[in-house]
DNA sequence: ATTTAAATTGTTATAATATAACACTATGTA
DNA sequence: TACATAGTGTTATATTATAACAATTTAAAT
């Protein structure tokens, strides 16, 4: 088992919105929503963002600058992601597939490189919206 | 083979000014690059580089907020991207696998559903990178 | 050729996302 | 205790991106 990290109160208070949030939350969001727990400025936010992802607790979806946190718990460290997103709903789902993650660990490109890290961002439409 | 796209006036300019670039260009950087040509507001930089994307001309590296030029003739629509991003020098290459989009495009995730339009971002050093 | 629809342009203003810089405080550990 | 490290609070500002509207160009369809 990997050390726990033991989050700070700002650290907390954005984690567990992030947590409960059923779709990912942008960081303006998170600010308006913990303005009462006192938390006032963009910064505070955007440093809480930055070591919970460092850690692990949450990912960033690059396609839309939001954050939700890591259901995945083999993810310990934020290096290898993998998310589906709906177009329509804009519901998204981190993918935890262990086929993939040793398909892509293992991926080597023209000059042999491999990469430890990655993010993988499928789009399309989640079942709810293909019905529609 | 394709329809080639006609590029309107301010398309070319920027489609050239990104094709010439050895590395990936920020809207801003652009801006700056083509006010010379007439182009002056961020609006149409957006603008052509929304047409460049949608046609597949240019991909954006959405974790760098930047625009590469696509030298893969074979995403013809911007719906299957792959990049090695270098994380020293920012180098960054666009990877043209067959292996890969096959594995990609053929992924199912749990519930069956397979997705055509993906974007993948793979992190490391590159070759001149990793030797320093 | 003329009309019409669609796409593109030019422009100003503003929204949304993110970081710099600095002083201060808490925490862990030698 | 003393020291280093990480986190906080704050103001200001940088960077990335879009809204709204009027004018113009283009394509194609009568």
């Amino acid at each position: 088992m990997h050390k726990e990290h033991i989050l700070t109160k700002n650290q907390q208070i954005i984690f567990d919105l992030i947590d409960k949030s059923p779709e990912p939350m942008k960081a303006y969001s998170i600010l308006f929503n913990v303005q009462k727990k006192g938390i006032k400025a963009p910064l505070q936010v955007y440093r809480a963002l930055d070591k919970l992802v460092e850690i692990g607790k949450i990912h960033k979806i690059e396609s839309r600058n939001a954050f939700i946190a890591c259901h995945n718990s083999s993810c310990r460290v934020a290096k290898a992601t993998a998310f589906s997103i709906c177009e329509i709903c804009e519901k998204v789902t981190e993918i935890s597939s262990t086929g993939l993650s040793k398909y892509l660990a293992n991926f080597k490109d023209k000059d042999g490189m491999k990469y430890i890290k990655y993010n993988l961002e499928f789009f399309g439409l989640c079942k709810k919206c293909k019905v529609k």
